[in-house]
DNA sequence: CAAAAAAAAGTAACCGGTTACATTGGCGAT
DNA sequence: ATCGCCAATGTAACCGGTTACTTTTTTTTG
C-alpha cells in the first residue's frame, strides 16, 4: 500500500501539500492539484484512515454494541443502522457481547478509541454497568432501546410495561379473563416492566394474579413452545396467552397447533415487536408494534450529532402499537 | 483519556519501559513493573489500539463484509463470526455493502488499514470485482459462500447446484413430476448455479423443462408468497415447489395457506438452508441444510490464520444435506 | 576487586497522516 | 526599484504508540 510519502515523491511536493489536496483545504494551485490527483492516481493511493484518525482524533465512526448477534431485532436495527450512517458519511462498526456482561464492557472500552461515539442496545450489561461505562468514556453513549433510571443518559426507549397494557387491555375487550404470560429474560428491566405491565393490567380489571399462569422463556421461538407446552402439560385453562415477544408467541402458536388446540377459536395469541415473519404464519400473529426502525434511526441519528457538538442529554420515547391481525378472537364467539 | 505519556510520568519511567510492561516484552525490574501497572491502573490506562496498530502495522481486526444486513443467514453467520474472533482475541467489525456493489467495492478498501484480513459473504459483487479487490488489496480475503471461477482465492463455498439436486432427487422418489420453482435473484453466480441444478435434474429425470413453472424472487418471504400467488393465478398445475431458500418456500406456504391448499396433501414445498424458522411453521419445512455455522467457523479461523501466515490458496467447499420434515408428500397418497 | 556479561532503562526514529507556522515568490501599488 | 501583500508551498511538531539501538546499572565471574 502507497502511503503519502510516495504521493509527495511522485508529485514532487511536500506532505502538508498532498494533505491539502486530500482534503480540499487551504490553498493549492490548480496545476499542482493536478499532479498530486495525478499520482494519486497512479499509485492507487488511499489514505491511511488509521493514520488520520490519530493525526486528528476523529475516526468518522460509530460504534454500534449489541449484547449478542442474534437479537430479537437484530436484522432491522442492523440495516437502518447502516443506512443511517451511510447516510452521514460515518463508517459503523458493529460488535456483540456474546451475552458476557465483562466482556461486552470491555469491548465498548476498547471502542473508545475507535469511535466518536457509540450506541448501546445492551440486555445484559446492568445499569451500574452503563453507569460507570458513562462516567469512563470521553465519548458520548446513545443507550436504546432501555428506560435508564436517571435521565443523565442520551436515550431512545420504548415503553415497555404500556406495550403489555395496550396488548391485555385489547384481549379484555374480546372478552378474555384467563390470560396466561409467557415472559423473557427476568434478570432486565424491559422483562420486569413488561411482567409489571401485565400484574397491573389484571389488578386494574380486578382479576387475580395467579402464578401458574405466567411461564419463563428467553425470547427464541423454542422457549416459547417449550413454556406453552408446560402450561398445556399441567392441564392450566386459559383462553389467550400473552407473550412477550413474537417469537415466543410463534413459537407457542407451534406448541397450541401441535395439541390440536385451534388458534384463535380456543386460545388467542399475542406477541410484541411486529416481527416480520409474523405475517407469515397462519394465523397471522396481533402483536404490539415496537418501531425498532424508527428507534434505530434516532439513536444513529442522535450519536452522529453528538460526534461534533456535544448536547445535553436527551431522551426519546416511543409507543407501542397495536397490530391487529387473526390470532385473537373474542372469548364470545368461541364459546357459541 | 489518558496516554503512554501520563503513564510514564506517574511512574517515573520512559515510553519504552510502559510499552514493555503493556505488552509482556523484554526485561523490566519486577518492582517497576508494579510501579507501571499501579499507575495504569490509577490512571485508567487503556492504549489507543489506533495507535498500535499504526506503529505495529497490526490491527488484531478480521473485518466481515456482507452485501445486506437483512442477508438470509445473517444471524447465524454474525453468531459464529463473533464466536470464532473471540476465541482467538482477535475483533471483528462488520460492515454491510448496502447491496450497491461500488459501495461495498469501496467499504472492502477502506478497510484495508484497519484490518489484518477480510471475510466477504458478497451476493452483489461480481467475479470481477473480486478478483479487482484480490489485485489491489495487500491483505487477504476469503471468499464465503461463493464458488469463484479461478483457485487463486481462498474459498469456502458451498455446492449450490447439487442442494437443489438433492431435493429433486427427493421430489422425484415420492413421485413428483411436476415441479415448481422459485429461483433467487438471478444476477449471481448462486441464483445461476441452482437453477443449472434445477434444470439439469429435470433433464435427468427427462422431464421437460417448462418456463411458466419458474418465478423469480429474491429470497424473502413476501416474493416467495408472491412467486406463489403468480403460479396460482396463472392457473398452472403443478404438486410440488422447489424454493431456492426457505423464506420463499415458506412465503409460498403462506399463499398456498391463504388459497386453500393444502401442504403437503395436494402440493408439497421444499427449501433450502434449513433457517431456524422452518421448523416452527406448520408444516415443519422439508429442506437442505446449509452449513452456514461451519462454514463461518472454517472462513473465519482461515482469515485469521492468513493474519500471520501467507498460505497457499485454499478451497474448502460444503455439502447440502436433506432434512425431511412434513411438507413433502408422496404423489401416490396424496393421489389415493 | 576489576572486567565481562546480563539486566534494566532510556533515546530517538518510525508508523502515516494533520496542521500551525515559516518561507518563498510573484504581482500591483507607489 | 521598493515595499507590501497574498497565494503557494514547505518545515517540523504532533497524534500515541513500538522498537532497534544505546547507555546505564547490576550481577557474575575469574
Amino acid at each position: 500500500m502507497s502511503t503519502i510519502l510516495d504521493v509527495c515523491k511522485l508529485a514532487g511536493v511536500s506532505k502538508a501539500t498532498v494533505s491539502r489536496v486530500i482534503n480540499g483545504i487551504g490553498q493549492v494551485k490548480p496545476s499542482t492539484r493536478e499532479n498530486v490527483f495525478s499520482a494519486m492516481k497512479e499509485l492507487g493511493y488511499r489514505p491511511n484512515r488509521l493514520a488520520q484518525a490519530l493525526a486528528t482524533n476523529k475516526t468518522h465512526t460509530i460504534g454500534l454494541v449489541v449484547s449478542d448477534f442474534d437479537g430479537i431485532h437484530f436484522g432491522l436495527l442492523l440495516k437502518q443502522a447502516a443506512a443511517s450512517a451511510e447516510f452521514a458519511k460515518k463508517q459503523l462498526i458493529v460488535t456483540d457481547g456474546h451475552n458476557d456482561p465483562d466482556y461486552e464492557y470491555e469491548v465498548i472500552l476498547q471502542l473508545e478509541a475507535q469511535c466518536d461515539a457509540v450506541v448501546l442496545y445492551s440486555r445484559t450489561l446492568t445499569d451500574e454497568h452503563i453507569q460507570r461505562l458513562h462516567e469512563q468514556l470521553t465519548i458520548p453513549i446513545v443507550v436504546l432501546n432501555r428506560n435508564m433510571p436517571e435521565q443523565c443518559f442520551h436515550s431512545v426507549s420504548f415503553e415497555q410495561e404500556a406495550a403489555v397494557t395496550i396488548m391485555m387491555d385489547h384481549l379484555f375487550e374480546k372478552g378474555h379473563q384467563k390470560i396466561a404470560c409467557i415472559t423473557g429474560h427476568m434478570g432486565n428491566p424491559t422483562g420486569k416492566a413488561r411482567l409489571n405491565g401485565y400484574k397491573n393490567s389484571l389488578q386494574a380489571a380486578s382479576i387475580d394474579f395467579k402464578d401458574e399462569l405466567v411461564k419463563h422463556g428467553v425470547y427464541d421461538m423454542k422457549s416459547g413452545y417449550q413454556a406453552c407446552k408446560e402450561l398445556l402439560n399441567e392441564g392450566i385453562t386459559f383462553t389467550a396467552i400473552v407473550a412477550f415477544n413474537d417469537c415466543m408467541a410463534l413459537g407457542a402458536l407451534k406448541a397450541l397447533t401441535e395439541a390440536g388446540i385451534k388458534v384463535p377459536e380456543q386460545v388467542s395469541i399475542t406477541g410484541i415487536d411486529n416481527d416480520p415473519v409474523s405475517e407469515f404464519f397462519t394465523p397471522r400473529l396481533t402483536t404490539v408494534k415496537l418501531p425498532i426502525t424508527d428507534m434505530t434511526k434516532q439513536a444513529i441519528e442522535l450519536a452522529i450529532t453528538l460526534c461534533d457538538e456535544t448536547k445535553p442529554t436527551h431522551s426519546y420515547q416511543y409507543k407501542g402499537q397495536l397490530i391487529e391481525r387473526e390470532s385473537v378472537a373474542s372469548v364470545y364467539t368461541a364459546n357459541n
